[in-house]
DNA sequence: CGCTAAATAGTACGTATGTACTAAATTAGT
DNA sequence: ACTAATTTAGTACATACGTACTATTTAGCG
């Protein structure tokens, strides 16, 4: 027999439980990972019984769904913060943005949480939906820059461009993310992806992006 | 009381069930990730019985590293036999390992694998260990051809251009890898990728590397 | 107040998991 | 061919898990 749902959180006390929840799960999520996160855990945690939590989320998936979405509004918040004070110069937002996430990866939650979040997505549908939604919205203020700064781009170049730039950011987060080896030179790595992509968007051409193989292929 | 491991796999027998069970372990990891990856179903996958895998390992952690272990050596052969054919020229010694590393990003055992080591690095000591020293020797080869073609910079600014450089191909993982949205451009983002590198190996400087902080600050 | 809905706690059940333990079967060496 | 070591299978148990279900408490409102 089917659960239906009943908790729909509509009053005071109801949403702050809610966000209690989140929270726990979130916490569990980034200390222990995904492995270690039961529903009993995320009760545990938001100090509610178990019977509680179900009767808000009825099964663990909404509940990983909902953990989901409401801890990358929370990214996404700052990010729309930083994308609606944006510059003129486009070179100087561009900068701006790099800035912004390469530094936020020295945040502790940041560390942990995606790559979670990246290695959720090879298994699950939403969560691959979810990182979809995204990094297209990351990209957005980034091909803007790119399209401003280099006129003889398409879009789909444009597109490719901030595709590369934010993942090769995307990629330090296991290197130089909090507690990470690499740490300490967080700034020093801001500035050479800094002086990197300019430079990549700048010079680069069509003809480079879409020339048919590297000179030195692999035999 | 303790259980002592009393399987060496030093038989040929031995030996072949091993790589059943390692086989069979990171298929389940690389399919279902590791919140799936159980004694039985590994078992079941080797199509052995779980009291002969607890013979070669008595518990899953030890499982688990060895499992590490025997995946990343496979990678890892791969990538020594590129190294060992060096080129003496630097440039194209640089572009083949460039080109070796993004398109292996399109190996679905690649772009699963990875991920899930990641997010394991994060909470397992052991894995995090292996991460540090798997890129570390992908970088070598790295540091070598930057060395040469970039005189000016020494070894430690060296070392993060490389860093930044190997991070920058493993971000791409979740983007361009086998399955992922787009897995198309493959091609071009190797291709935006070898440009952007070429260009900051050559024309990065001490001085950009270590200036204090960026010139669009976030506020 | 009293009444209804929302929120919370508690219990129960079937299943999966890690691992300890025992016994049987197979292999290899002499 | 016999024996000892290796390999394999099977059973058992305590614990954890997801979730269905019921009962109790709390909050809001006429």
């Amino acid at each position: 027999m089917r659960n239906i749902r009943k908790g729909t959180g509509e009053s005071r006390r109801g949403k702050e439980t809610i966000l209690l929840i989140l929270d726990s799960a979130k916490s569990i999520l980034i200390e222990e990972g995904y492995s270690k996160l039961s529903m009993r855990k995320v009760a545990l945690g938001a100090q509610i019984s178990v019977g509680n939590l179900q009767y808000y989320y009825p099964n663990k998936n909404d509940l990983l769904k909902d953990m989901l979405d409401h801890s990358i509004d929370e990214f996404m918040d700052e990010f729309e913060r930083l994308r609606l004070g944006a510059n003129n110069d486009p070179e100087l937002h561009l900068k701006s943005i790099i800035n912004f996430i390469v530094l936020d990866l020295g945040n502790p939650t940041t560390t942990t949480f995606y790559p979670e979040l990246w290695a959720l997505a090879n298994h699950d549908e939403y969560a691959d939906k979810l990182m979809d939604e995204i990094y297209a919205r990351v990209r957005v203020p980034l091909e803007d820059s790119i399209m401003r700064l280099n006129p003889t781009l398409n879009f789909e170049q444009v597109q490719k461009v901030a595709l590369f730039i934010s993942s090769s950011m995307e990629g330090m987060t296991m290197f130089v993310g909090h507690g990470k080896v690499w740490n300490d030179s967080i700034q020093h790595m801001a500035n050479i992806a800094t002086m990197s992509f300019l430079q990549l968007v700048k010079n680069i051409t069509p003809e480079t992006i879409e020339q048919a193989s590297l000179e030195a292929p692999l035999r």
